[in-house]
DNA sequence: AGCGGTAGAGACAATATGCCGCAGCCCTTG
DNA sequence: CAAGGGCTGCGGCATATTGTCTCTACCGCT
């Protein structure tokens, strides 16, 4: 049978560059867009099975793309992805017919699970385990975050901490520890 | 005309009370239910045009109200309201069928304004707001991706510690704690 | 009843964090 | 040039959070 179609909406280089690596390794089809507009002339040539959108390309955010996905083939599954979540636009998200929605840092397997998933857990039943993945640990986690707006920063370890809502020194000081393992 | 109809399912006895005050005061009809069966009952006998439910109910949720509700009146608006909000609970809570998710605290202005808000489509693409560019939080990544390991272990905390690679105990306290506001 | 898993909570030591202050460095500006 | 103003690194110390261990209790199963 066919590759799955993954489209995958995406402005942040990186990012998209080693997100599509992991897809293509995983055996899927990948087409990326690094903005609306490329994204829309993809969606008018292309069946995807599965979306991947950046909550937020440049100016606007990439909700506008969910109608024409789900037009184009109503059973595709479309995950939100964001560096800035909040309750809010998850719930706009949602309604507007996303799948699922999951905030940044998050690695290709829960990137991967939450887009296939079944989240409907009111017919849970005989769940093929073999998805079962081990989520990062809360340290990892912060780590990567904290790690990505340091950059986002240009290294500014003052301004990161403001961000981040967290004391200077104690940004200071975790960022002496070394990285955590796992 | 008829006064409108709200079910409040609330469990914190002070916070009903108050609640029920503040909308009848806003002239509508309020019936209360302290838990899932009171509230099955009131669903089977009385239309609702609105529904109120507290998230957390003693031991379960109350997102297994959301289909009756919407079973015995499919155009009665549902907002769930809950002190320990989380991108996973409120994604869960819509796909269900929710109409909105609002975390306490709130008053009853925001809470009314939320159950009733017309969350027009329409005004979903012009929308600039993008403005809201903040990178979260450490403290409130932190609790989120708590949030959505626990959901995905059925709640267990013992196995979410695990997962976690943090102890139980110190797992247990941060589930004591309020979500972080921002 | 006994076993194994889970949950909640007390107690106390080990760490981590918040919050001070200070000194050194680069800028820009008057 | 001197005076800010922002950033960085770091010492010290009070307070908060964790890690650990321990107990009790509540299932569900055998």
């Amino acid at each position: 049978m066919d590759k799955e179609h993954i489209l995958l909406v995406e402005d942040d280089e990186v990012f998209s560059r080693v997100m599509t690596h992991a897809l293509l390794h995983r055996d899927y089809e990948v087409s990326h867009a690094a903005n609306e507009d490329e994204a829309l002339l993809l969606i008018k040539s292309t069946l995807f099975d599965y979306a991947i959108l950046d909550l937020n390309l440049g100016g606007h955010t990439s909700l506008g793309l969910i109608a024409p996905l789900k037009q184009s083939n109503p059973s595709s599954r479309i995950l939100i992805l964001t560096g800035y979540a909040s309750i809010t636009t998850a719930v706009e998200a949602i309604k507007l017919g996303a799948d699922n929605y999951l905030a940044k840092p998050a690695d290709a397997d829960e990137i991967l699970s939450a887009l296939i998933a079944d989240t409907d857990k009111s017919n849970a039943t005989a769940h093929p385990e073999a998805t079962h993945l081990e989520p990062m640990s809360v340290r990892r986690l912060e780590w990567e975050h904290i790690q990505k707006v340091l950059n986002e920063y240009d290294g500014n370890i003052s301004e990161t901490a403001r961000q981040l809502k967290m004391h200077r020194r104690t940004l200071q000081r975790k960022l002496q520890k070394r990285p955590v393992a796992k």
